[in-house]
DNA sequence: CTGAAAGCGCTTACAG
DNA sequence: CTGAAAGCGCTTACAG
């Protein structure tokens, strides 16, 4: 019932060619193999009428390349990972390559888990964001020399391309912002997580405070609480301290801080100035709109996608070595009414 | 430099038996091939030290089978969608299936491609929230007897499996809600977009109108406007008519009626009731809570994964043959703040 | 109870 | 310029 699939040597034989000339067509070799004009626009006429595919498994059979690409992210429900996302599988798809995602949920048996499946799956580049603890298991993909960019977040001692922000400038700078427009106690709403971005935003946080000569307020949130439990870690953090402005380290914490800020009926920005790492729908939206640290999802996408494509392409040469490197990008301090002077 | 993988003609070779018999122990047909049991024991014990997973290549290439579901989404960055995919995924894993994504954002020559794309991928299922103008597409799958199941959106003249909510009567019991709690001059801000789920929405909203004898006050949003037009003609729409209630028909239009609301410091629910089709997480979280009519999240994906996996079944048996069938879901209403007694 | 052999649909050295 | 043949790693009739 189902269509049958036309192959190869079918094709050969109707066109009495071999299938050997149809490969080289197929695959843009017909030049270097001197095939005849003549076949070339036949071979060329008939798969643009029929629409013929190469079956994929029997090309990843044979050549030991499935032309997949394995991306590891967080959360898809996040709009910096599904924008990213989006992005890098558009520009793959240019080039040819298919994206098997999957998210984390900064769960690092997951995360171990799903690199073993990308292997298993044969994928021939892995984009991971990655959680902690597998570390190791990234550096066994090195050490077999499969292809590998991280980005969000590195480790420090990996020889392996990773694309990240500027984390501990822009946070620095976000405070700096702050004191310019007046305020004056400016505590920093982050996570309990120990990723190396997390902490560089921290360590930003804390040199610009030392710089400005002030104390700091720095609040750990467990991020496995429920969400009505954050807004009131952050609501008594709030009251109990005296500060007049909150740079939270990541858009959902903000998210949450709104709203704790909101029951406590405090204005923004004269009670409170506000700064969200990464931007969110809302934070356009909301009265008065958030001021960001915007993440440039673009160039960061584009970034990751051609570093892994060098490295793809190293392979089929043999003989170029696309060096591994860290790759650091600005981020923009988008001064939305949040955070201007009081 | 890449490790090199393991064949099964080489564990054959090492544990002294023939391929055949590994294939059957892996595929679980060592009873019926009366394999020893000493074999059968040897071959696992060996399957379990090394990791060995066949190449999945090869097996496809072989059964004509790929163990990967298409699951088309209209945007995987809507909450509904994202967790509708996500337990769609853990529920195929377990059946031994993989998930191949992909987001139309209503664009139908994109929703086209893709099914193409899907095609050529040779995926053994399709689970499609269909945009406007694929029927024919679909109609071509199911005379080729691919196996298909559509969510969220269905099509009346097509005989195909679709799992959806029973729109009409959530939206007019949500109707019925807001005048049991005193509201009289009840609206609905819905799409310009004619999908039939859109539609039986507004159907029941303009049931409940009727039977209620009250005048019905509707107005359908350009989808593709930015997001500051869209605010902008919720904003005129309300000022220009004497409504004390609002239903929207999606969560993200709900989303921009609440700022559009904000704006004109319109209190809820005390100059304006608001219900929202779909929950999100802000209606949770905003103040006043907003009331939602909830789509049944888990129970939808479990029908959705069991009606394909069923089909599937069948491919494999010849002798059964499950019929298709529309399966209506129901929602159930939240009552939160924003839709009680004024 | 077990194994040899064909074949899924490609690509690529190799021969001419 | 073109084609016959081997082989990627499986599964499955078939033979014993």
């Amino acid at each position: 019932l189902k269509r049958k699939k036309i192959s190869i040597v079918e094709i050969a034989k109707k066109l009495k060619v071999s299938p050997t000339t149809i490969s080289f067509v197929l695959n843009g070799k017909a030049k270097e193999q001197r095939v005849s004009d003549k076949v070339v626009k036949k071979i060329e006429a008939y798969v643009n009428k029929t629409g013929y595919k190469p079956n994929a498994f029997a090309q990843s059979l044979r050549t030991g390349k499935s032309k997949l690409i394995g991306l590891m992210i967080e959360d898809i429900s996040n709009p910096f990972f599904a924008n990213v996302a989006r992005l890098i599988e558009d520009k793959a798809y240019e080039n040819g390559y298919r994206i098997m995602y999957c998210s984390t949920h900064n769960d690092t048996d997951k995360a171990k888990a799903q690199i073993k499946m990308f292997r298993d799956c044969h994928v021939d580049g892995y984009i991971i964001a990655a959680t902690n603890g597998i570390e190791e298991d990234i550096q066994r993909l090195i050490a077999e020399n499969e292809k590998v960019v991280l980005f969000d977040r590195h480790f420090d001692d990996l020889k392996v391309d990773s694309v990240v922000v500027n984390n501990d400038e822009s946070c620095y700078n976000a405070v700096i912002h702050f004191s310019n427009n007046g305020f004056k106690n400016i505590a920093f709403i982050t996570t309990d997580q120990t990723q190396l971005q997390m902490t560089d935003r921290l360590n930003g946080y804390k040199k610009a405070i030392r710089k400005l000569k002030r104390k700091p307020f720095v609040r750990k949130i467990n991020y496995q609480h429920t969400t009505e439990k954050i807004i009131d870690e952050i609501k008594i953090f709030l009251t109990e301290h005296p500060v007049d402005a909150v740079l939270f380290a990541t858009n959902y914490l903000a998210v949450y801080g709104l709203e704790a800020i909101h029951k406590l009926k405090y204005k923004i920005p004269k009670d409170l100035g506000i700064i969200a790492f990464d931007d969110h729908v809302l934070f356009q939206l909301y009265n008065p709109p958030v001021s960001v640290i915007e993440q440039p999802i673009e160039l960061i996408s584009d970034t990751i996608i051609s570093r892994l494509l060098a490295h793809l392409n190293d392979y089929d040469d043999g003989t170029t070595k696309t060096e591994s490197t860290k790759i650091e990008i600005p981020t923009a301090l988008i001064e939305r009414k949040s955070s201007q002077t009081k």
